[in-house]
DNA sequence: AATGAATGAGTCTTCATTCAT
DNA sequence: CATGAATGAAGACTCATTCAT
């Protein structure tokens, strides 16, 4: 029995129900333990999913934060940072999901360190955009609804995207880097000939082969 | 003391806590009647829950309707839709979010008929971009990725937007609109002379003068 | 359904196995209702054994305080008091029981609360030994001493002594005033003609008609 | 490791918190090891105090035994019980505590030993009060109560006496054989140059350097 | 229309205990 | 001798709901 396993147990149910609304006894059935064992992996259940959203953040964060790295150029780390978003919430849509969604669930001393680490990872987004809009890269009307519109739209992924569902994942992604770059006026000649994207992390709580509603 | 009162109590919790977290008392409490009282409204706290997500819908549907019946032409239906969308949206902040979040908290029963309303609105959407692409007004790579784009980042806004912000609400309209269009590579010039924003209704439900945190 | 009868099973099941080892769905049982419903009796177990406390340890201080006024003389003052004790411990011997041995159970801010009721009772003892041996009528060697034994033995009344028992209750108080005198070498012919001995209070917590061991 | 030293950690939360509130996890932290080695000790909680409980009553028959095997005088044997039970109880005042609070935490098998072993002590005491009031040593209006008013006041001792407090223990005993003969009305001038204090045994599960709120 | 009292089923969590290692 | 993992039962407490008033 390791942690992972309960931990996926816990995001599918979770993502399908919600926090509140899931039992612990339903966690341990999920997970294949007793209700009470799964004291021995979290101290409580908030604590669980507290683990799970910490993870969850914290590898968006360094994905998003070496999207950035890849080059100096706003231009191509606008399209590295959309495609890690979108790349990152369609392999673990549940997981990233639950983070979204359950922050509510949480007491207030732990909305806090979660919240912040949300905030941290929105900055990235903030930072590119700032800048390309400062060196001329970008334009748009408004930078802030710009950004929580793009970053709204790849999130919305979690909520469609399925590995063997019509599109591939490679597709998706170039899609986003396209209506991110049609929104901010950016120039899409400026990526050719560059990879900005990466491999995607799993992460461990990520249920794997869900039951999924198929996209018409 | 009247229904519509104790809907806002509901939205208002429900929007904060989540369904699954927000107990009958508390609904009583924040109502200021008698949890037991609730009964005389609402056959149960589910059917609660079915009121406002039915009302929330069928408003968005009338809205979207009549917003597509203001032309003809794709273009500006589509500006219109979006327009819409985005004015319910941000002056029903609470009740559409908890007609968005909440689906899952039904009952089978209900999650079908709401759903059916839910998917009726999002097909105003698919019209329109069918019709548009079909007549060659916009352009995009996946009809489907861009619908469920622009619909989403039209339903982020209900996350940030509030009255008494730096923006107004007509100006966020035409800045989703002029973001959509650039989505689908629409041409804003038919839309020059054309008043494409009607008000937005405003349902019972919504709570008033809600504390929310400022868009930085 | 009235509160004394909860608080009478309480007393009657906490006097017996400890406020701890003590369930509340054993409570609900005492009382003929169902747990759930103790909570419109009282906000908590704790609660519902605060209320048998406070209520007691005011009683005996009212009590003890009344019989302090019969007189002015110390004399006097120790046969009323000390009779007030074991008059008050033998009438409600079960809620004196609980109000003595459970103060352990209590959380912080309520054992401040209680042990100020305590030591406010304890007191009472303390004056009138003080005064006492301050104008000659009493003689010990050691006064906190001489206090804490005679409390403890009047205490211990709860232990065995029972109405239908071998001996009445103004018997039991009589010899304990004497031994009380015995060991204060305080004089009896004092109490002469006098009425020390006044009807203790019946608390609305303590249980009737209780199967109880009988006193070999 | 060895069994004392679980024994004292026993004694020391059971004295504190009762039985039924002391949890064997945090009876193992308290005793520094996991708490299923426990069960290398003892069998069960309950076992766990038993041992306590036999360990100490057995003790406490012995000493007040041989205390009555120095003299065939019953005034002199009295003094030496009296001072024999106020050593043990001061000397192990939390296990002479829990071994008297916590009979009725056990089931009623061992009930009936542990009981049986009380009663052994207690008639301990009934002879010598029965032998001294025969001979005409003693006088009291109800030997009874005398005899429960003097265990009582003794046992009492626990509650409040430490060894760096104001009193030595030789005092302390003294005092109560005083008070004893007082309420006896037996001669002092008997017990001259008579050495009835002898050292009271420490029991292994009585736990060193306690905490100890001070008697004012 | 409104509510206080009542409840069975449920909540999360902790319990004492066992056992393979 | 020692323990981490495991569990069924029980812990206190809250739930949505009913109903007589």
């Amino acid at each position: 029995m390791n942690i992972a396993k309960v931990q996926q147990a816990a995001v599918l149910l979770f993502a399908r129900q919600g926090f509140a609304a899931t039992g612990i006894r339903e966690l341990g059935a999920a997970a294949g333990i007793n209700s009470a064992t799964l004291y021995h992996y979290a101290g409580s259940k908030e604590e669980l999913l507290v683990q799970v959203m910490r993870t969850c953040l914290e590898a968006m964060i360094n994905s998003g934060a070496s999207a950035l790295r890849i080059s100096a150029e706003p231009t191509i780390q606008l399209a590295a940072l959309v495609s890690s978003h979108v790349g990152f919430t369609a392999t673990n849509p549940l997981t990233a999901r639950v983070a979204e969604y359950e922050m509510r669930a949480l007491s207030p001393v732990n909305t806090t360190a979660m919240q912040k680490l949300r905030d941290d990872y929105e900055s990235l987004f903030a930072q590119v955009l700032e800048r390309g809009m400062r060196v001329g890269d970008f334009s748009t009307e408004d930078t802030t609804m710009a950004r929580l519109a793009l970053m709204e739209m790849g999130t919305g992924v979690a909520h469609w995207y399925r590995p063997d569902g019509r599109l591939a994942l490679a597709e998706v992604q170039h899609n986003f880097v396209a209506m991110a770059f049609k929104i901010l006026s950016a120039k899409r000649s400026l990526l050719e000939g560059i990879d900005y994207i990466h491999p995607p992390p799993v992460v461990a709580s990520e249920p794997i082969s869900i039951p999924w509603p198929t996209l018409a």
